[in-house]
RNA sequence: GCCCGGGUGGCGGAACGGCAGACGCUGUCGACUCAAAAUCGAUUGCCCGAAAGGGCGUGUGGGUUCGAAUCCCACCCCGGGCACCA
């Protein structure tokens, strides 16, 4: 007789079909009575085949998913794809291919992977966000924010490669090279389409605090947006009667400002002087790579302007610079400069030979950024510098010369792209009426074919003539489409939305509907999207609740990101032959094995390593627990008797699950407390009770369910004859979590000398009795005196000897 | 430079201020087998010791405590983020 084997192929794809046939994960946008649970990981972009990551991401969210359900949650659960983006361009630019072929492609491989894995999804709500009847609605947001003046169009800096004649992202300039060409990449102005996310900068700062991230994150996004406070402050150009603003965050150190400084980009600054030297300077600064500029510890260059400011506190007359450590996009593009105070004027303070002022006492050495009592300031001196701080402002306010300010490094949203592959901006351009917004009624704006993908200086779009030509649609005149198209993270900031209210073709959701859904309690996904996507679905959130579309002002009420998944240590990547394809695992192994070891490797926020003998040794506790249930004795599955070692570790396990999967998503600490019940099974199944040892199994078969949804189903049905998801998530039973008997931990100064199994009930005196026995201790006392006695119930007896 | 994480066996990793190393991998030994694989059992931090037993051990140095991997201070190393943001 050939002894049965765990056989996942047979296994998976069978409570897969049934799963798809009943609808099992479906759920519907009626009212329900019980709470909702919309458990969502962040949407994959198609391409190629799915990789460890998205393995990891949806084991991590699968779990979670499964364990609400079964805590009496209604889970929403959906996947889709971001499928416009520039590697499916960049691969049509190679091969000629239709980029929505080659995504379509991706995409089918992604679903049958992802069906493969049996992850619990609702798949009428699946969507990709390249087709119409999504960025239809994609369209419809942005004119929406265009009528609040949230969408504008404005000139901007951005990268520009010379030989390809294209803008580029930020993502495709590497070392300030284009990543296609390899030429330096140059600084142009451009006319571009942004969002206004600056006017939210303040709201999406303090609703931070709202919302149950990890700190980290958090913190990035605080800095991301970098609000600092500080004072506007004019400088007076008497020669060419001109007010130059600043923004200072010093203002306390305003009577130690030696000279101004303009930022290359500054339009003034050929006004203040057109000598040779300063157009050269500036021509050279305005072409330089962000590279060659950006680097802090360069040495800092500048030319004089040889005119003057005067500074309003004191009257002075300050020497004007320009110089490119004063960054254009900051404040007004032009500083006060504090020598004494600040690193990076001192520095040019040194390197030009000018004044440098102490203001701010207590230093031990220049420049001091610290605090102290006012010095050469006029009528402030002595005071605390905090307190000089308000009381400048104040003054300078009161005569009209400075205010409080706030200032933030967080920029506007540059979206437009001068690419192919994404969702057509909703805009018309009229010779008579200017820009003018495609109508609702006309959405959506189609994207149509081209032959070329590739960018020659403007949009591939714009070569497709019959496409650009259109009416206009205010005064029905010729007029001329925009060819610029969305920057993808413009798709992913409202999808999940849409998957509240999926198939609604009247609107991209029912209000209602949203609200029985929204906001999404647990949000799954990888760190390196913790400021761009986050930040943006942040600011969509905002601005559609301003507009009254929808009832929450957060998007993700919990976050989880996920660690990376490394292999020898190392970083999976094409280039050293490391990667791991989830598909050749879950072929071998099945899908079980393969996603119970990802979440076994250690804490799923943290990293891991991925190592194959690693995957062996889950697969071998999977077996065990399938074997276990073949070989099953008959019998009830409800513990009869006297509740045994094993019941009591069933109900152990059942609690260690409950509190680590459901406090602090420990997946590894689960199967591990899983995988001792099983091994305890093996142990104890000869000398317990039949009905113990299939209660054991049932337990083990319910926890291990989140993990691995088919074997958990499978073995669960064979011992118990039900469908385990349908059952609540099973309670410890608190009598059956404590013992008759302890051990007690006997220590001498701190340090263990001995173990005694004493009875549970024993009181703090029979303890130190108990304790005070030990053979172990008589002789490692050896006549020392005992002079204290520590007794920790339910633990320790600690003797201290001098 | 600044801000976060993190340093624990051969490896991945456990551990409300109270038994360091759960669980898994690896290694070693044994059972089954003609043999191997699979499986099952034992063992596996380091040092001394035949054993009993003892000593040492959570990056380094200090501190708090009856007791520290855990808390505090200083330092070293690794990973990540930001980086001329006035």
């Amino acid at each position: 007789m050939t002894r049965a084997v765990y056989d996942p192929k047979e296994i998976e794809p069978k409570w897969q079909r049934l799963w798809a046939d009943e609808h099992t994960w479906e759920v519907t946008n009626e009212p329900d009575e019980r709470p909702k649970s919309y458990v969502l990981e962040m949407l994959p972009y198609p391409s190629g085949e799915p990789h460890i990551g998205h393995l990891k991401v949806y084991s991590v969210g699968d779990a979670i998913a499964h364990f609400r359900r079964r805590n009496g949650y209604r889970v929403l659960h959906p996947l889709g794809y971001d499928a416009f983006g520039l590697p499916a361009e960049n691969h049509a630019i190679r091969t000629g291919q239709h980029p929505r072929e080659s995504t379509e492609a991706s995409i089918a491989e992604f679903r049958r992977q992802f069906k493969s894995w049996g992850i619990s999804i609702d798949w009428t709500r699946e969507f990709g966000t390249h087709e119409p009847r999504y960025y239809r609605w994609t369209q419809w947001i942005f004119l929406r924010l265009y009528e609040q003046g949230l969408a504008y169009r404005s000139e901007a800096a951005v990268n520009w490669c010379p030989k390809d004649q294209t803008v580029l992202a930020n993502e495709q300039v590497i070392d300030g090279r284009c990543e296609r060409c390899g030429s330096m990449v140059e600084s142009r102005s451009l006319e571009q389409w942004f969002f206004g996310i600056t006017e939210y900068a303040d709201r999406l700062l303090e609703s931070l605090d709202d919302i149950d991230w990890p700190a980290h994150v958090k913190t990035m996004q605080r800095n991301w947006i970098g609000r600092s406070e500080g004072a506007r402050v004019s400088f007076r150009c008497e020669e060419l009667g001109t007010d130059y603003g600043v923004f200072t965050t010093r203002p306390d150190t305003l009577f130690g400002a030696t000279f101004f400084v303009m930022a290359p980009e500054h339009p003034d600054v050929l006004r203040m002087s057109d000598a040779p030297e300063v157009r050269e300077y500036v021509e050279r600064a305005l072409t330089a790579s962000a590279e060659e500029r950006g680097a802090e510890d360069r040495e800092k260059t500048g030319v004089a302007l040889r005119r003057t400011v005067t500074n309003p506190v004191n009257g002075e007359e300050l020497p004007v610079f320009v110089a490119d450590y004063v960054l254009a996009e900051y404040g007004t593009g032009a500083i006060m400069a504090v020598p004494a105070h600040d690193e990076r004027d001192f520095q040019f303070a040194q390197r030009f030979d000018l004044p440098v002022r102490q203001v701010v006492g207590g230093a031990e050495e220049l420049p001091f950024s610290g605090e102290g009592p006012m010095m050469k300031s006029g009528r402030f001196d002595g005071l605390h510098n905090r307190e000089a701080f308000d009381q400048i402002v104040d003054w300078l306010a009161s005569e009209g010369k400075g205010e409080r300010a706030v200032n933030y490094r967080l920029r506007d949203w540059l979206l437009s792209r001068q690419r192919y592959w994404g969702c057509p901006i909703p805009i018309v351009h009229c010779p008579n009426c200017g820009e003018v917004a495609v109508p609702d009624d006309q959405l959506p704006v189609e994207l149509p074919d081209v032959e070329d993908y590739a960018p020659q200086g403007r949009s591939p779009l714009a070569a497709a003539e019959d496409w650009v030509r259109t009416t206009c649609p205010r005064c029905g005149g010729e007029a001329e489409r925009e060819t610029d198209t969305m920057d993808t993270f413009v798709d992913s900031s409202w999808y999940f939305l849409r998957y509240c209210d999926a198939n609604n073709e009247q609107a991209p959701w029912d209000r209602e509907v949203l609200a029985r859904w929204m906001p999404v309690d647990q949000y799954i996904g990888g760190v390196e999207h913790a400021i761009l996507h986050l930040m943006y679905a942040r600011f969509f959130t905002k601005a559609l609740a301003d507009l009254e579309l929808l009832d929450v002002q957060e998007p993700f009420e919990a976050l989880f990101t996920q660690g990376m998944v490394t292999r020898g240590g190392a970083k999976m990547s094409k280039s050293k032959g490391n990667v791991v394809s989830p598909s050749d695992y879950v072929e071998r192994y099945g899908a079980d094995t393969t996603r119970c070891y990802i979440l076994y490797v250690g804490h799923p926020a943290e990293g891991g390593d991925w190592a194959d003998e690693g995957i062996e040794g889950i697969h071998r506790f999977l077996s065990r627990l399938w074997r276990a249930a073949e070989e099953a004795p008959e019998g009830p599955d409800e513990p009869e008797g006297e509740p045994s070692d094993l019941v009591r570790k069933a109900h152990w396990a059942i609690d260690k699950v409950t509190r680590d999967l459901g406090e602090r998503l420990a997946t590894h600490t689960s199967l591990a407390a899983v995988i001792e019940l099983v091994n305890d099974l093996y142990r104890l199944r000869e000398e317990v009770d039949p009905s113990h040892v299939r209660f054991a199994l049932a337990t083990a078969a319910s926890l291990v369910f989140p993990f691995a949804p088919h074997l958990g189903s499978e073995v669960y049905e064979r011992i118990a004859g039900d469908r385990v998801w349908e059952q609540p998530w099973p309670q410890a039973d608190p009598d059956l979590l404590t013992h008759d008997e302890i051990q007690l931990i006997v220590q001498l100064n701190g340090k263990l000398i001995d173990r005694l199994m004493v009875p549970a009930s024993a009181t703090r005196e029979e303890l130190e009795q108990h304790a005070r026995g030990s053979e172990r201790l008589a002789s490692r006392l050896d006549g020392g005196q005992i002079v204290k006695t520590i007794v920790v119930p339910g633990k320790l007896v600690n003797f201290v000897v001098d």
